[in-house]
DNA sequence: AAGGCTATCATACAGCGTAAGAATGTCAAG
DNA sequence: CTTGACATTCTTACGCTGTATGATAGCCTT
């Protein structure tokens, strides 16, 4: 064959990195986390298995390229990580990161679930928290304060909150029998008091079990307001 | 052989899902949960691998009953989770609902992976959260209050945080090299900061990095004093 | 033309959960 | 005592995973 445009054959983009790591997130994008194999990985990219294994050290090394690439996107809506904040508007500041990142997330549903099995923190990541941090040092946080308030937001620091018991498709689908619903009335009044008036009828609106964005927006709010509240009393 | 006690051989007890789910619980306390798997629970238990399937559905079940295992060691430990509270004590009575499902935890780390991996809420641990809710309503929450209550405080609801980037010995082990920590502090002014003036000096003490009671406790009352504000203004 | 480097692939292995059906042990009825 | 039924356990095997190892192909330089 000759070396370079061989007519009818395809010609074969090289691999590399980023073309691995673009593909990875495709492919869990478009067929869930659990799809992300070795072996599909390389099929969607039209090469065997081994051959990723030229670019990146292991399965691991992939992941954590979903992670970067996640990062990377939320820096890009964010236009930088480190940009300059009028120190009295920290919570706001705050606020806007932590729901950009949200935002982010939702378009990969599956990011909760490979960041949190991460060892380790990459660049991109401490480059985050860096900004962050950053936010709530220039806003007066003490040290102390500012490694509480990490703490204290935890996962939802990166935009989301991972539900306890994400039901998984066929549990949410039908209605809960009405048998079955009274029965449970009487050993769960409380649940079942509280489901009754609640009723969620926005089921698919994001990363799992009603964890939709007046949750978290509670949530987050409610941690920024404790946050500020100390604050203020040193 | 006669049918009992065949002198040099050992008597097989019988198999049963207590057996089966007892044996998960020591395998995962003592060898960890990825060494829980169905041929090594097998050979624990002195028997096959597939005799496990007479008596469990499929390894899900196995994880299911850890975390009823777990949620028991709770309610024992509790003395119940339907108790009545003095209804004006609800903030003491959550918290301390928390903190003891937490000190349960903490005698099995895996027990938030395996939570987290749960599709449905086994009838223990609806009765643990009817306990919770249990207290709320009867101190003063609307349904809508408590549901919001519920999803601000997530898996802390159940006594853990889920760490991001929790460490994996090797990174924890040895202080990090001056060199990095010197090119750190250019491009990571405040995370530098905040790691030099911190100093976690209580390395081994809990489920995850950083996560010790403190960081737990502090961020548990930043919500339950959030939450009493809001039912103040109601 | 020959060797070396880069990139890809073929083969194979151990470990996983578990489907299917054979083998065993136990006990009651004939 | 024998026979059959049933409960329980085991054997074997399959498809899936990540990946170790070594062969193969193409290109560049000498």
């Amino acid at each position: 064959m000759t070396p370079k445009a061989d007519h009818g054959a395809q010609v074969r983009t090289p691999l590399n990195k980023e073309r691995v790591f673009n593909g990875a997130v495709s492919l869990a994008d478009e067929r869930g986390i659990e799809a992300l194999t070795m072996r599909n990985l390389a099929e969607e990219l039209g090469v065997e298995a081994m051959s990723l294994y030229y670019h990146v050290a292991n399965k691991e090394a992939v992941l954590d390229g979903l992670v970067v690439a996640v990062l990377t996107e939320i820096g890009d809506e964010l236009g930088g990580f480190q940009m300059p904040v009028d120190p009295q508007e920290w919570k706001s500041a705050v606020r806007h990161r932590i729901l950009t990142a949200r935002s982010v997330l939702l378009r990969h549903p599956w990011a909760p679930d490979v960041i949190e099995t991460r060892t380790s923190m990459s660049p991109e990541i401490m480059l985050y928290f860096e900004g962050l941090l950053g936010i709530l040092r220039e806003g007066g946080f003490s040290y102390d304060l500012a490694h509480h308030a990490m703490h204290a937001l935890g996962s939802r620091a990166l935009g989301f909150t991972q539900e306890l018991f994400a039901p998984d498709d066929e549990t949410a689908g039908d209605e809960m029998a009405e048998e079955m619903l009274a029965q449970m009335a009487e050993q769960l009044p409380y649940l079942t008091g509280m489901m009754i008036e609640i009723a969620h009828d926005d089921p698919d609106s994001t990363l799992g079990w009603c964890d939709d964005d007046t949750e978290f927006q509670f949530g987050l709010d409610l941690i920024l307001d404790g946050l500020e509240r100390q604050l203020e009393t040193t």
